[in-house]
DNA sequence: ATTACTATTCTACGAGTAT
DNA sequence: TATACTCGTAGAATAGTAA
């Protein structure tokens, strides 16, 4: 999952690059200094600077004693995702939850009913997207996943109200915002049909998520529920 | 120069591990799902975790269905370290905090600590005053206060070293400088790390404050604090 | 001076597997 | 099931040096 993401060595080298200048424009250095600030050799230094052209993360212009290092658009990018990271992590502390769940094929009735009238307006209306004609299923594994499960059953999350038509009625669904990966927008869904049991949710998306990660039967994943 | 500092890839692994959950406690993985995240095999997800341990990073306790795994102090230190850099970076310093609390009696301990000759030598050298042999103790009431003592948790600030006596060991002080009412120095007084006192900060001044501003229970207190 | 290529050393990774 | 060991190997780091 996290194969096209920056290599840890060279998210560091980006990070000193932003920490002795590189946050408020460009700065002069040479790769023997650099190497001394990162604890590393000049060639390594110099290919390390290479490695974060080549991918976008900085641009350059060779000087005559060292280089004029400018970090990109792309490569502040990088960094912010890691300092979000952090910034959530340290200071808001209350807001989201991670869950954590494995994928499992189940009746294929999720599609059937997101896709009702009564119900797919809604989400369009209370959750800013289209859902993508089905839903991921994640049966949670650990202790900690069922007990964040429970406690999102206590609060209010986004209610997505049921409603009957002439066949049948539909009950209240509850929802709750999240980021598949800490990455895709979705929304988790509880629903009080009971044919699995608690410790299974239901997720949906705009997107195909199965098909956007590749997703197999057993394979990981995690959200960022907003609560 | 930067070779007792963690490796990257460790980072990383910390990195995450405080993501899916470690920011605000325990979370239980198994190796496999762990390098699952991080895009690294079982083994190697394996000994990333024992170097942790190792480095003291993290603690863990091994569990039928995987570990479950708690960053330590020592941890955190080191993401925050990183997170002030990359704060310092993208946000722009502001020069002070304004902050408030509620004035409360506590046990009368703020006196007999920091009149501790270990502590009151350095409060005297790095605050540049001899403190009043007392604290005032604040109760911060607002989630906005709240928020303001978070950010200072993450600032250097001013280091009081603890030490070691015949009976006990004191641990380190982390002070900020302030003017009481925008008007009389004094220092804030981070003492306690728990994250059950998060609402509390104690102030140090050279005059009485209390007596000064003739303060009883429950009146409000503002404080510049300098960063 | 620099940067960075080539050759060599070394370390981190993951397959296989023991516990 | 788990975790984590050994070990062959790929790729990263450095030394030497060219440009």
């Amino acid at each position: 999952m996290n194969n096209e993401s920056i290599e840890s060595e060279l998210w560091f080298t980006l990070y000193y690059l932003f920490k002795i200048g590189g946050y408020k424009g460009s700065i002069f250095i040479g790769t023997e200094d650099l190497g001394k600030i990162l604890g590393i050799s000049q060639q390594t230094a110099s290919r390390r600077i290479l490695d974060l052209l080549k991918r976008g993360y900085i641009e350059r212009e060779i000087r005559k004693n060292g280089q004029l290092i400018t970090i990109t658009e792309k490569g502040f990018d990088v960094l912010k995702e890691i300092y979000r990271g952090l910034k959530e992590g340290f200071e808001e502390k209350e807001k989201f939850y991670f869950i954590k769940g494995h994928v499992f094929t189940g009746f294929g009735e999720g599609a059937y009913y997101i896709t009702r009238p009564g119900y797919y307006k809604q989400f369009e209306e209370k959750l800013g997207f289209k859902p993508f004609p089905g839903t991921l299923n994640l049966k949670l594994k650990s202790l900690e996943d069922i007990k964040i499960r429970k406690e999102l059953e206590i609060l209010p999350g986004i209610l997505i109200k049921g409603f009957v038509n002439s066949e049948r009625s539909y009950g209240d669904v509850k929802c709750f915002k999240v980021k598949i990966y800490d990455d895709v927008d979705g929304a988790l869904l509880l629903i009080d049909r009971t044919h699995y049991n608690r410790d299974v949710i239901e997720v949906i998306s705009e997107e195909n998520i199965r098909k956007k990660y590749n997703l197999k039967d057993g394979d990981l994943v995690y959200l960022k529920v907003m609560i």
